[in-house]
DNA sequence: GTATCTGCAAAAGATTTGCAGCAAG
DNA sequence: CTTGCTGCAAATCTTTTGCAGATAC
């Protein structure tokens, strides 16, 4: 993955430099969706980078298909890295912390929809919202 | 539903002001997911009204459950009249126009995502994207 | 009258951008 | 060496907040 993605960004006139190195091994082992701060945050200590670069590269990703939006949270970006699996989130409304979840019953749907309403559907975003087991105990 | 907003809002040591009653009246009459800026260039004209004013408004008028939050866009919020009906948004990727979707499969999966990750779901939140059909002519 | 509302201006928080120096190829 | 990347500071955009005067009841 790594030399293929030094490729492609070859072949795009982009640089594989090593803030771009460092921020997609988080990506790449990071299993929740995360935000750029979270990022900034994991690289402090050991390989500090700048907040702007750190936005500037995930866009750069996300135009590439590196990396998708999974959620917007009180105006807050989550990314995950591309998955071919289809994929959705769990948030916890107390902690904001967030898991994946897979499997989606609604691609069936789609097509209905289309008919109803005339457009062209591209995507869906679903989340679920709720109390994390350790919230839940709390309460 | 006026007047018993109005009893309503007494009860809580809130007032039912002119500039109260023209939001209740836009959210009220507007089918479709709205923004706080979408009130505010409405209202504009007729009875300007400041955008703190109207953001206030809109969060007491959430905290009441007389209105619910129905997506974040692009760091913008949406809000739309409590229905008793349970609703989601098709958004147009182009325009950013958002319509509503009725009808849901999804409260049966609810209860076996419970089972697998031990979390309390409270709602979920569902957004289909793609192009309307204005927008799909002009491609 | 007095507690709540409102407009204004300023603050806050996430993200983006301009620019001058730095690094990759 | 040349183009693209980075850090820094400042700008931007939506939403929130403090405060002093206005309004509802």
């Amino acid at each position: 993955m790594k030399e293929n993605l030094q490729e492609y960004l070859k072949s795009k006139n982009l640089k594989f430099t090593k803030n771009r190195k460092i921020i997609l091994e988080y990506i790449n082992e990071k299993k929740e969706p995360f935000t750029a701060e979270d990022i900034y945050r994991t690289l402090l200590h050991d390989h500090p980078i700048n907040l702007s670069t750190i936005y500037r590269t995930l866009n750069i990703f996300l135009e590439n298909n590196i990396l998708q939006k999974t959620a917007e949270i009180d105006g807050v970006l989550y990314f995950q890295k591309m998955e071919k699996k289809h994929q959705h989130q769990l948030i916890c409304s107390n902690c904001k912390s967030v898991i994946p979840i897979e499997n989606c019953p609604l691609s069936e749907w789609k097509e209905s929809l289309e008919t109803s309403t005339g457009y062209e559907i591209t995507s869906h975003h679903l989340e679920f919202r709720g109390l994390c087991p350790k919230c839940k105990k709390k309460k």
